[in-house]
DNA sequence: GTCCGGATATTCT
DNA sequence: GAATATCCGGACC
């Protein structure tokens, strides 16, 4: 679980190209992870971890150390994935956005009673995969939901904008997205401006940087 | 194609 | 009481 260890902004741009599998209900389905968001700790106001909030039982996940994964309610129907990011008691996670689906394409349009914009938004691939709050807290190290690497998308089709559908710290640049796919998610994205990041978080878009920062925990 | 309102639970003010 | 890391269907262009 060494690959999940990095702050989540990392994390986000890294997992593009990666595989999400789910073998719920006994039948596997699977997507490539084609569109991110990233959410940091107390620093982050759009944060289920921001400061004035703390550890609670909703966002108990995101504490959990890079690989766990966090599942939440929203809107009063929809869940959304995460996967927890960084070391254990740092909060930050990935949101998966949207993926290009894979294996059990049948399934997913069962599941979803459609045949159409199977996995593109982070409530619509939680109903295709069949994941709800019974994951959350699980450790994506096997069945029934896990995720494998795959090989590393051409850093050019890699687009970076603010992040969709909330108000706080909306331009920071956090979500992360192959440029052009059709299977994105139809959410309006507002343009990142890095100007709006505070001093500390500056690291986040100096190009490359995002990358290769470690955390305190990783020695090497 | 775009825009708007409704559904509905939990959290926050 | 308001906002929310959303989606869907219907109105309208």
């Amino acid at each position: 679980m060494e690959r999940f260890a990095v702050p989540a902004p990392t994390l986000a741009r890294r997992m593009l190209g990666w595989r999400l599998v789910s073998e719920v209900g006994g039948v596997r389905t699977s997507g490539r992870v084609i569109e991110t968001e990233a959410y940091l700790g107390p620093e982050d106001p759009a944060s289920h971890a921001a400061t004035r909030k703390g550890r609670t039982d909703r966002n108990a996940s995101m504490f959990e150390g890079g690989g766990t994964a966090y599942l939440y309610f929203t809107y009063g129907m929809h869940w959304c994935f995460n996967v927890a990011a960084g070391a254990p008691g740092e909060p930050g996670a990935v949101l998966v956005r949207a993926l290009e689906p894979l294996e059990g394409r049948e399934v997913m349009e069962a599941r979803r009673g459609r045949s159409r914009d199977l996995t593109s938004g982070p409530a619509r691939l939680c109903q295709a995969l069949g994941l709800d709050g019974t994951h959350d807290g699980h450790r994506l190290e096997g069945p029934p939901l896990w995720i494998e690497e795959g090989d590393a998308p051409d850093e050019r089709r890699i687009g970076v904008s603010g992040r969709v559908g909330i108000r706080k710290a909306r331009r920071w640049p956090l979500r992360f997205f192959l440029e052009g796919h059709p299977d994105l998610s139809g959410g309006k994205a507002p343009p990142s401006d890095p100007r709006t990041l505070p001093a500390e978080l500056h690291w986040i878009h100096r190009p490359g940087s995002s990358i290769r920062r470690s955390t305190s925990t990783e020695s090497a």
